[in-house]
DNA sequence: ATGTCTATTATTAATAGA
């Protein structure tokens, strides 16, 4: 089972390298972010020709998650329970779908699946834009609500494999950050606060990837040749609890679709999860070569 | 090199966001 999480930066522009990527890496469910379009707007027959069903959740041309997948998906959830807002108070008179706790407009940065056993989150954590902006003490609140609806579904349910799958905007170590517009310690991204949001995640969620691949970027600016110069940052990450980490076989970046006509500014970043390794087929009898330590 | 992409509004040029 090929799970993996993509920012592919307007789903309309890369429809078709998207598809082609699926069906070329054999990839059962696919989270995306920044799909910038509503759903009646989103190219679903691409998808479905391809065998993939879509789960959308896009409010206008700004953010924007799906996830598309092989599998059926049920329990679907736009935004979690304690997801902040952002913007001008609601009146009552905005055309606004949702007002968070803190009673702003909600934006589409995370969509909730169940598939299989797994649920998967699609997120798209806010930029920050800068230090002294808005926006970024959004970020560390819309960060701060996500750990804390994590923790509390996992004190339901311990075993629950779960995956935060996403964009995160938060380069956690000093390798992780190759962009030189970006000052270690001093720009958004790469700030003490962010990155010590981001180490709070764990254990409850812990990277999946970096066990198997420890170097590399995940995206890499448009501008001023940041690809051909390798001056990139890795901020797109699976975040996964004990039960989906004991499952992961392996996982990899995909680099090579930086390349090309008209990539994304991101590239795929997937896991391999064996489904036998997981909780539910502990009693199976035929699952005798499963790790001991079950 | 205020560097490049995207989408929208309004009309082929401007704006805004990342």
């Amino acid at each position: 089972m090929r799970i993996a999480t993509w920012n592919v930066n307007s789903i309309r522009t890369r429809v078709g390298r998207v598809v082609d990527w699926l069906v070329r890496e054999d990839i059962d469910v696919l989270a995306m972010q920044e799909i910038k379009c509503r759903p009646d707007q989103f190219p679903v027959e691409a998808f479905e020709q391809a065998g993939y069903r879509l789960e959308i959740h896009g409010l206008n041309q700004w953010n924007g998650v799906a996830f598309a997948s092989r599998h059926e998906m049920t329990d679907v959830a736009r935004g979690f329970a304690d997801m902040p807002g952002f913007g001008k108070p609601i009146t009552g008179q905005e055309d606004v779908q949702g007002e968070g706790p803190n009673g702003l407009p909600l934006e589409a940065r995370a969509l909730g699946v169940t598939v299989g056993d797994l649920r998967l989150w699609s997120l798209y954590v806010p930029n920050g834009r800068a230090l002294d902006d808005p926006h970024y003490a959004y970020k560390l609140a819309w960060l701060e609500a996500l750990r804390t609806d994590a923790e509390q579904w996992l004190a339901e349910n311990p075993e629950l494999p779960l995956a935060l799958m996403g964009d995160w905007n938060i380069a956690p170590l000093d390798g992780d950050m190759g962009d030189p517009s970006f000052a270690v310690g001093r720009s958004t991204h790469v700030s003490p606060d962010e990155r010590s949001m981001f180490e709070s995640f764990s254990p409850t969620v812990t990277d999946v990837v970096r066990p198997t691949v420890p170097e590399g970027y995940t995206f890499w600016d448009y501008k001023a040749g940041r690809f051909p110069k390798d001056e990139g940052m890795r901020i797109d990450f699976i975040m996964a609890s004990e039960a989906f980490a004991d499952a992961v076989t392996g996982a990899s970046i995909h680099r090579q679709e930086r390349t090309g006509d008209a990539p994304s500014d991101h590239v795929p970043v997937v896991v391999d999860v064996d489904p036998g390794r997981l909780g539910e087929s502990y009693e199976d009898e035929d699952d005798l070569d499963r790790p001991m330590w079950f």
